[in-house]
DNA sequence: AAATGACACAACCGCCGATGA
DNA sequence: ATCATCGGCGGTTGTGTCATT
C-alpha cells in the first residue's frame, strides 16, 4: 500500500519508516541502544539501532514514555495547582512547566490542560485566557486542590503520593502501570520492557525526585518552586492569598479588586460552603470532576 | 449485547532556532 | 554569509478504552 510520502523515489528507507504505536520489541531495542549509547543524535540513533522509524519519533517515545524518571498515574493535586499557575504565568510553555514537575512530560500537561482545564472552560462558555476563567480558578479550583492536597498528606502518613496514585482508568499497554520510576539515572539500567510498559528493580526507587508531600508546610522534596507555591496558598481558608504575587502572574491579588470581583465578594464567595467533601466535586479522579458544575455556572455568571 | 459517544493519552506534524559545515 | 541538519516545541490528530444508551 503506497501512501503519497513513499512513493518518492528519494529514499528507499522512507518507504520502510514505520508510524504508529510503538512495539515491545521497538521498545526494547531503543532502550537498549539508548543503554548502551547514550541519548542525543537522535537521526544517527535511528539509523544505526535498527529502528525504522524517524530521529524525532525516537527522542519522542524516550522522553515521553520509556525514560525511567517519567512518572505515570495521576497528576497529584500539588501537580495541578503548580500547572494551573505556571500556566497563568507562562501560557502554554509546556516544555518550561514541565521543568518545573520532575518527572512529567511538556505532553502529559499539554494533555491535561487541554482535556481537563479547557474541557472545563467549555462547559461553561469562557475562555481558558479569559479573567473570569482565572477567577474561577482562583476560587474554585485553587482551594479545592488545596483541600484536596491536605487530605492526602494528612491521610498518606508520610506515605509518597507517588505511591498513592491511581492507575489510570485506561487498560492499554501504556498506561496500566503506576510503578515506581527510578529518580535518577545513575546509575541507569535498561528498564525491561512487558506488556505493562517499561518496569524497574524497585529497590532505590522510591526517594529521590518524587513527590512526596506529607505537609504543604513541610515539603522537603518538593522543587522550590513548588513549596513557595503551597505556603502561598495555604491560608486559602477565607481566601487571604497574601504572599502569592509574583510579576506576571494572572492570578494576583490585585485581581479582587475588578468590578467582577467586587460582585462575587458581594455573594460572599459561593465556595463559602462549598462542601469540601461531597461527593459531588470530588471523587477517585477528582482531576476529573474537580467541581460542582452548578455552583461554577453560578459563580461564572456572576463573573459576567 | 451492541452501538455510539466521550474521554485520555500517545504519536505525528510543521515550524523555528541553534549549530556546524 | 549561506545552507543543511538536527533537536525542541506547541498544535493537532489518531486510537484504544470506558461509559452510556
Amino acid at each position: 500500500m503506497s501512501t503519497t510520502k513513499s512513493v518518492s523515489s528519494s529514499s528507499e528507507d522512507d518507504n520502510e519508516l514505520r508510524r504508529g504505536p510503538w512495539t515491545l520489541e521497538e521498545d526494547n531495542l531503543l532502550s537498549q541502544y539508548i543503554f548502551n549509547n547514550g541519548e542525543g543524535r537522535w537521526n544517527l540513533l535511528a539509523k544505526r539501532s535498527g529502528l525504522k522509524r524517524t530521529g524525532k519519533s525516537c527522542r519522542l517515545r524516550w522522553l515521553n514514555y520509556l525514560k525511567p524518571d517519567v512518572k505515570r498515574g495521576n497528576l497529584t493535586p500539588e501537580e495541578q495547582i503548580l500547572i494551573l499557575e505556571l500556566h497563568s504565568k507562562w501560557g502554554n510553555r509546556w516544555s518550561k512547566i514541565a521543568q518545573h514537575l520532575p518527572g512529567r512530560t511538556d505532553n502529559e500537561i499539554k494533555n491535561y490542560w487541554r482535556t481537563r482545564i479547557q474541557k472545563q472552560a467549555r462547559h461553561l462558555k469562557i475562555d481558558t485566557d479569559s479573567r473570569e476563567f482565572q477567577e474561577i480558578v482562583r476560587r474554585f479550583w485553587m482551594p479545592r486542590l488545596l483541600q484536596k492536597a491536605k487530605e492526602s498528606s494528612s491521610s498518606s502518613s508520610g506515605m509518597s503520593i507517588q505511591n498513592q496514585a491511581i492507575p489510570l482508568p485506561l487498560g492499554g499497554v501504556s498506561h496500566s502501570t503506576v510503578g515506581t520510576m527510578p529518580s535518577s539515572q545513575t546509575p541507569w539500567q535498561a528498564p525491561c520492557m512487558n506488556e505493562a510498559g517499561p518496569t524497574y528493580s524497585d529497590s532505590e526507587h522510591n526517594n529521590g525526585s518524587c513527590i512526596s508531600f506529607c505537609d504543604s508546610a513541610n515539603v522537603p522534596n518538593v522543587p522550590q518552586h513548588f513549596g513557595d507555591t503551597i505556603n502561598q496558598f495555604h491560608d486559602f481558608g477565607n481566601f487571604t492569598y497574601d504572599g502569592y504575587r509574583e510579576n506576571n502572574s494572572a492570578y494576583e491579588m490585585d485581581t479582587f479588586k475588578t468590578p467582577n470581583a467586587r460582585v462575587a465578594e458581594d455573594v460572599r464567595y459561593p465556595i463559602g460552603d462549598c462542601q469540601m467533601a461531597g461527593a459531588n466535586w470530588v471523587n477517585n479522579d477528582f482531576s476529573c470532576s474537580m467541581w460542582n458544575m452548578d455552583e461554577l455556572w453560578q459563580f461564572s455568571k456572576l463573573q459576567k
